[in-house]
DNA sequence: CCGGTTGTTCAGCG
DNA sequence: GCGCTGAACAACCG
């Protein structure tokens, strides 16, 4: 379910719901979720993976996490982790934490890390990037801080579209290939938003689960690397480490 | 039917 | 206090 790209969406299909009143709470989250009942949207956010929904005087914060689901208007079998109820209908989240932030947004968040949002820059992502030159490519590219909103799937995708091995640590990396780096992770953010919502995510997948490799058609490598320790799928023939 | 995973946090350890 | 490891969570696909 959840690189940041479906975040953006989920945030989309949430629209009728802003300026609604909480008339129902409900879910199986070990907190006190009355606290929001009676409250009204301000509006949904998503930042990276996560889904915030800013009330009056706090925010809930939802990251769907490996497995998290959710339905508008409708419910699974299975007990919602959440559930809001609204006059105009009501939206259920499944298997995902669920936290209310009291802060200031602003303080807690970067907007700029959002590799899908107006607000990235890729020139702030360069810089904290190259405070890591120890960190290899495929940590970097799952690094929230660096890049949120990035996942496993973006990860090889990108790696796969600019040609670098996973395992290229970031300080060996040269600038024009950082560059290229910072670049796709964005691309590829609209890229996979565009397929995830016509529903041909997978078909557009050159390297994430692939057997071989497009362009020299030889068997791809798949390993679990970096700190991270993710499914990496890659082409040692066509994939430099630097 | 079993194994694996588009993710993160936290406890426990050395 | 640190980094590392494994567990926990929980749903769906092949």
């Amino acid at each position: 379910m959840p690189e940041g790209p479906s975040i953006v969406i989920l945030k989309e299909a949430a629209q009728p719901f802003v300026g609604k009143r909480i008339i129902e709470v409900a879910g199986n989250r070990k907190i006190d979720l009355q606290r929001i009942h009676g409250q009204t949207v301000q509006e949904f956010v998503s930042f990276g993976k996560q889904f915030l929904i800013r009330l009056e005087n706090l925010t809930v914060r939802i990251h769907l996490l490996l497995f998290g689901t959710y339905r508008i208007n409708e419910r699974k079998e299975t007990a919602p982790r959440l559930c809001l109820v609204f006059d105009n209908g009501e939206i259920n989240f499944y298997g995902c934490s669920v936290n209310f932030i009291a802060a200031d947004l602003d303080q807690l968040f970067d907007w700029s890390a959002d590799v899908r949002s107006d607000s990235w820059d890729p020139q702030a992502a360069k810089i904290k990037i190259k405070h890591h030159p120890d960190m290899m490519v495929c940590d970097a590219l799952l690094n929230q801080d660096i890049f949120a909103g990035s996942g496993n799937i973006i990860k090889n995708e990108v790696l796969y579209r600019i040609r670098v091995h996973p395992e290229t640590l970031i300080g060996n990396l040269p600038d024009s290939k950082l560059a290229e780096l910072i670049t796709e992770a964005r691309n590829y953010s609209f890229d996979f938003l565009r397929w995830k919502k016509q529903f041909e995510l997978k078909k557009h997948w050159q390297a994430h689960t692939r057997k071989k490799c497009l362009r020299c058609d030889l068997p791809f490598s798949k390993r679990h690397l970096g700190k991270t320790n993710r499914r990496s799928f890659f082409c040692i023939n066509c994939q430099v480490k630097y």
